[in-house]
DNA sequence: TTGACATATCGAAAAACTTCGATTAGTATT
DNA sequence: AATACTAATCGAAGTTTTTCGATATGTCAA
């Protein structure tokens, strides 16, 4: 059994959440893959802001994204989302463990 | 059996995390009272700055505040930090529900 | 009530972030 | 290959955030 270990900077995490339009985004991106067009209609907001967005949950690991055809089309890392979760309880937590149990779409 | 309904603003929640030096305040609060000059002592942060973090942190709900003589004593809640990131996980999970199960001190 | 100590507030400088127009880089179609 | 379409990158402007010195406020002790 391979056992991957999963190194998240909560301070990243926390950045990438921080932001109004991201979080927007991101609830766009909720169990459905949709286009940076898609966002740009649905926001107001001009289509290489909504890029940049992206390329912040990206890199935070919030967002996965495949190309289709001329579109690039994302959608939200939820287990990735619960982990961040699960880890900022943890980190301020050292002497008496927190312990989450979490459901996701599979 | 009396219902508290918590409202949450996910971004201010986000925006207070966002921060290395908050971050680190947050460790130290943890599981403790610590004060203004503990922080300060302990980082290499100037005290008004601790004072700005705090305020933030605060204003958010993240740590809970007593004064104690001349000082003022600072603790992380952690019942609303695990609040906070159980609000976060289920804010992005609109369809499929998103449970956690949390154990923190009391 | 004066002095010492602890923290909060103010104001300014520097750094980081958000936003968007203009442009570039991919992809598909004809 | 030329065109059209989609998204990424660049560069600049505006805004917000971080930081800290100076100062004010609050508390205790003598």
């Amino acid at each position: 059994m391979k056992t991957v270990t999963i190194v998240l900077d909560t301070v990243e995490f926390a950045k990438a959440l921080a932001d109004e339009t991201r979080q927007k985004i991101m609830a766009l991106c909720c169990c459905e893959l949709v286009s940076v067009n898609d966002i740009v209609e649905k926001l107001d907001v001009a289509q290489p802001t909504v890029s940049h967005h992206l390329k912040i949950l990206k890199n935070a690991g919030l967002v996965k994204s495949e190309r289709r055809g001329k579109q690039v089309l994302y959608t939200l890392d939820q287990q990735r989302l619960a982990q961040g979760c699960c880890q900022v309880a943890e980190d301020f937590a050292p002497s008496q463990p927190v312990k989450m149990v979490i459901q996701v779409p599979e």
